[in-house]
DNA sequence: GTAGGGTTAG
């Protein structure tokens, strides 16, 4: 065995600037005989563990070496690499003067640490320092930008860039359009992706992913297929984006089409894949599929659990998601919160309230994950649709977070369907004193003023709610036909080409639907939140010119008609949906913001119960 | 003369 004795004599001058209190106390034998620096390098890149690096740490200072930034920066994009993102810090303060290597070096740990902030606060202290931002230093920080959703500095970076004449190459250009698709900024990142001259896969991929998370899947979507066009050759991370955008939107056409060229290209159905499938077949209500894939994904990580339960849930198949977490649970896995969020989600759909609250203990005593306000919100609504009103409100008393806005419009809501008047008015009271803290929730407190009958209060705040522009947007439908995703917006089908047939198929649904029993009128349902304006005419929402266009358009013994909506369904086309199945003996299937409906035979697999 | 890199799913 080496020890220090063994080690060469010093050779140079002393360690500047190193404590010795940093380093490690026992500094033994942790490495071979070395005369030169360099040396340590390849040291320092076999230590598994961050106490080896301490331990080279203090070799290097007791050996003489002099302590250059070449063995600092190595230490601190070691130590950041191994979780040891504190000792990189001090690592780094320790040297001077600083280069552009030991602040690139920093900055990628930071990054890789997930600490943005801190990043980016280095990079401010690099701009006032003598070293200077190179190539290699702006992905790292557009990516914190990207990740800070940073809105202005996505375009400083970019003036800077130019001005200091950094090279531009597929790293940093790639990073660019993501700081300004991250950013919101779609024309800067528009411009920069047109003008680029090679484009390889991951821009194409930036491009996809970056769409799909400002709201456009289609144009995610067909990004994608241009590049196919182009013969650019997706990799994961590209096929991923584009079955998350086929999920978000409904697409599966898109999607199957996806999954032939996964298949046809032998992609390896590897968890980050298969996850994708899975969530993009439960998201477009074809829950049947997403099983099948799921069964047929061997490497699962917690996220293919996750988004598979989720999928039992949102489908209201309650027994499948408990069974399918216990499955989990056998395979070693722990869950984590959203898959608690996904049971109780299950629990609340299904009407299973002693389930829930049992469940929600086992989260905090068995698996000491503290519950989110998601969490507390659940358990309120599975309680008030219950009925358990009082033991709601106790529930929401002994929390220990201070409720929001969402945990006493759910309490309220629940105290209007079952005409609870008086825990009603305390819930309108707690809305009220929220109300200045929660610009974006308006529509809820208009109706807790409606429903007490300050009718002045509650357009007072509807105005105040136009004013500011936080209004909950137009209500919106989406259906696919041929593989094409068509849009509807609430009481507004006047410039769809189709707009008089669309019509006229709608007056004849609803007036088969009559005849049936149907009535026309706001059902009434538990929650009213971001249902569609009541005073639009009903027989515009939506939902309804969706289901008319797609009866139009497709033939009677084709695939299920499928409509994705942006909010809640109502309780009027909730009931239309149920006629229109039996007269047309089509499946419907309905995904609303909260859940699925599948309408078959005058049925909905939810039960009414929503 | 110079160590180091970008994109994914609930």
């Amino acid at each position: 065995m080496k020890t220090l004795a063994a080690l060469p004599k010093q050779t140079s001058a002393p360690a500047k600037l190193i404590s010795p209190s940093t380093a490690a106390r026992t500094p033994t034998r942790i490495a071979p005989a070395v005369s030169t620096e360099s040396q340590f390098v390849p040291l320092i890149h076999a230590s598994k563990v961050v106490l080896h690096l301490r331990q080279i740490h203090a070799q290097i200072l007791l050996q003489g070496f002099s302590w250059s930034s070449l063995l600092a920066t190595q230490l601190v994009s070691a130590s950041s690499l191994r979780n040891a993102i504190d000792y990189s810090i001090s690592v780094f303060s320790q040297y001077h003067p600083k280069n552009v290597f030991l602040f690139n070096a920093l900055i990628r740990g930071l990054v890789k640490n997930a600490r943005f902030e801190v990043a980016l606060s280095h990079f401010v202290l690099m701009l006032r320092s003598d070293a200077r931002p190179d190539r290699m230093t702006y992905p790292f920080v557009l990516k914190s930008t990207a990740q800070l959703f940073l809105r202005r500095l996505a375009g400083e970076l970019h003036c800077m860039i130019f001005k200091t004449g950094v090279e531009l190459d597929s790293f940093v250009e790639n990073s660019l359009i993501n700081g300004f698709l991250a950013a919101g900024l779609l024309d800067k990142a528009k411009a920069a992706f047109d003008q680029m001259p090679e484009k390889n896969v991951v821009t194409w991929t930036t491009m996809v992913n970056g769409f799909s998370q400002n709201g456009d899947n289609e144009k995610a979507l067909s990004v994608f297929s241009r590049m196919l066009e182009e013969n650019v050759r997706p990799n994961d991370f590209t096929v991923v984006s584009a079955l998350s955008a086929c999920a978000k939107i409904g697409a599966v056409e898109a999607g199957l089409r996806i999954h032939k060229y996964i298949k046809d290209n032998r992609f390896r159905l590897n968890a980050a894949i298969g996850t994708a499938l899975v969530d993009m077949y439960a998201k477009c209500g074809n829950i049947e599929s997403a099983s099948q894939v799921f069964s047929e994904t061997k490497e699962r990580d917690i996220l293919t659990w996750s988004v598979m339960i989720w999928g039992w849930a949102l489908h209201g198949r309650f027994q499948q998601a408990v069974q399918c977490s216990k499955q989990m649970l056998r395979s070693g896995i722990k869950p984590d919160e959203v898959v608690f969020l996904a049971l109780l989600t299950a629990c609340t759909h299904a009407g299973q309230v002693d389930l829930g609250l049992n469940i929600f203990d086992s989260m905090r005593l068995d698996y000491q994950i503290d519950p989110s306000m998601k969490h507390y919100s659940l358990i309120v609504d599975l309680l008030g649709r219950a009925g358990r009103l009082n033991e709601a409100l106790k529930f929401i008393e002994e929390m220990p977070i201070n409720p929001d806005l969402v945990i006493w419009g759910t309490l309220f809501c629940a105290c209007r369907a079952h005409k609870n008047v008086e825990i009603a008015e305390f819930a309108v009271t707690k809305l009220l004193e929220l109300e200045p803290k929660h610009p974006g929730s308006y529509v809820f407190l208009s109706n807790a003023y409606a429903a007490v009958g300050r009718w002045e209060d509650a357009e007072r705040v509807r105005s105040s709610m136009q004013d500011k522009g936080v209004g909950k947007g137009p209500g919106w439908s989406h259906v696919e036909v041929d593989g094409q995703v068509h849009r509807f917006v609430a009481g507004d089908n006047a410039h769809h080409k189709d707009a008089n047939e669309i019509h006229q198929k709608l007056e004849e649904i609803m007036s088969g639907a009559r005849k049936q029993g149907y009535m026309p009128g706001t059902e009434w349902v538990l929650h009213n939140i971001e249902e569609e304006e009541k005073e639009d005419a009903l027989g515009s929402h939506s939902e309804k010119l969706a289901l008319a266009f797609a009866l139009i358009q497709t033939s009677p013994k084709t695939a299920p008609i499928r409509i994705v909506k942006n909010l809640r369904i109502c309780g009027d086309c909730h009931s239309l949906m149920k006629y229109a199945s039996i007269m047309s003996q089509r499946e419907i299937i309905v995904r609303d913001i909260k859940r699925f409906h599948h309408f078959k035979d005058g049925t909905c697999s939810c039960g009414d119960y929503w």
